[in-house]
Order: structure tokens, then sequence, then C-alpha cells
DNA sequence: CCAAATCATACTATATCAGTATGGATTTTG
DNA sequence: CAAAATCCATACTGATATAGTATGATTTGG
């Protein structure tokens, strides 16, 4: 039930380009330096996302990516099915080819049923924008001491 | 995020345990048989349960297994952590040896926080008396029609 | 004593994880 | 124009987990 570094990592990144989001393009390398994070396992990730539409890049020196949209727009739950595949705790929940023949009459169905909801509830509930309010908040926090 | 057979097995045998519970002692081969799963596997799975208590054992001939308490004693949660080990979505909630340096300043560990505490909620909250109950009004209603 | 059962380990094949490594394609800049 | 900087694509690797099999020892009722 661990969430795997891909997806993490993935939700870091994205903050990161909001946090960091000044219409300028941003180099992996300084992704990687700030969230100490393997360059080149980096690069496979943000891969990832560009894939999908969810930062825009440009190729060649001084280029890098920026997030394409509003923070708000991105639920960390998106962005971990992208980067994970699906959140379900059973392969039965994904799709009906995954249906398995005991369905019907499977008492403990239900149980991971609610618990992919709860899991939804939390992770489409929470948006890149929240992350980085949280953030700025944390930090203002930290300065009144 | 999968839950993996190992303890959706135990859970499986638990309930089935419960269900079939008359006094008598169980053979690994009729559970396996009902829930067809390997008995081997299932020999595995169950002596996990057993070590924990969670079920009693005879061996030799007219040996088997019966459930050690009241299904209404053991949740879900009891049983998946005793055979998948921690819940957590990451290892930076299991405990304090595994607490990366970024913690204090890491804005998704509050995600993961509130996925943990909506796992927990729904696997602590279903007994195995509850998947009994469930399994017993299913039956009632297949009949009324 | 023997058959039936649990108990204990070792083994295996496959897949996933968490990266490395290598090199190509594109763009800015000296 | 060449070199450097950057993204892009793919292959490879070592470690671990998954989902079992396989083998055999131990215990017990008949």
């Amino acid at each position: 039930m661990r969430i795997s570094t891909k997806g993490r990592y993935a939700v870091r990144v994205m903050l990161d380009l909001a946090v960091n989001n000044t219409g300028e393009y941003i180099k992996v390398k300084d992704i990687a330096a700030r969230q100490e994070i393997s360059e080149k396992y980096l690069e496979q990730i943000i891969s990832v996302l560009n894939k999908a539409g969810y930062v825009k890049s440009v190729r060649g020196a001084q280029g890098g990516y920026r997030i394409a949209r509003d923070p708000a727009e991105y639920t960390v739950g998106m962005i971990l099915r992208l980067t994970e595949g699906s959140l379900n705790p059973v392969a039965c929940l994904d799709d009906d080819i995954n249906e398995c023949e005991r369905c019907d009459t499977c008492e403990t169905l239900e149980v991971w049923k609610e618990l992919a909801a709860a899991i939804d509830n939390v992770v489409d509930h929470v948006t890149v924008a929240d992350l980085v309010e949280r953030q700025q908040e944390r930090i203002a926090g930290s300065y009144s001491i």
C-alpha cells in the first residue's frame, strides 16, 4: 500500500514548478537540486508529465519546463494516477476486464470499494494550488517567530 | 497502492472461519476449496494468523483451525497490518527511524497523513463480524426473489 | 503404525522499483 | 558555424517484493 517515489516525486515537481513559476522555463537540474532528486530519474518522471500536457517544455540551451495551467486545476489524484497508475487497492475495481468470478459473492469487495472511495476523496480534493498556499503559510509563520 | 493477495486472502480466511465456525476445527484444505486459493499458499498465510493468536490450531488428523475470539474483535485493519505490514502510503509515517530530513519542510507529507488517516478510518471500522453479517444479509436477500 | 493434518523452510519465476547509462535532437550563444 | 546546454528516448541494472511450489518434518486420531 505504498505510493512509489515516482508518484511522490511527480507531485513535488508540480509543486516546485508552481512555486517557482515566473513565466521563465525551469531546468530539470534546478528542480533536482531543490528537491534533492536524481536528475536523470527526474527527467523520466517529468517526461510523463510533459506527455500528459501537465507541463510545457522548451528544448535547447535556456530551455526547461513550466507548469502548463493554473495550479488549482491539478489535483494530487490526477498526478498520482498519471504516474502511478490506478490508485484502487484491488484490480477488481479497475475495469470490467479485471472482474473476477467471485465478485458477486465477494464480501470483501465492498471494503475495497469503501477504501478506494476514501483514497479518492483525499487525493482528488487537494490541488497543487493548495500545496503552494500551505507552503507559503508555513514560511510566513516561520518568519513571525 | 495495491493490497497484495496475502492480505486479501487473510481477510477471506478470517471471514471463512467466522462463517463456518461450529466449534469444530476446520482444515486448510476446506478453506482453500471454498475460497479457491492454493492450499500451500494458504498454509503460509494462516500460519501468520496463528502466530499472532488470531486463530487456534490443532495438529494431526482431524486437526485444523478455528477463529480464536469473537469475530467482532477483529478489524480488517488488524488483519491487513499483520499480513501486509504498514498500511501507510509512505515510509516517513511508519516510525521515527524512517523520518527523512525534509519532513519539516515537506508539504506533501500532510497529504500522505490525510491519506493514511482516511485509509485507517475505513479498515479499522469494519470487523469480521460485519462481513459475516453482510454475507448473511445478502444470502437472505437472494432467497426472497 | 499409518494416514491425515499442521508446521517449517527453501526455492523459483515474474514483476516492480529506483534508479544509471548512453546517446540523440534541438536551441542558444560565443 | 561550432560548442555548450538543455530536453528527449531507450536500454540496462541491482535490489526487493509478489505469488506462489516443493520438500519434508512433526503431531495425532483411529
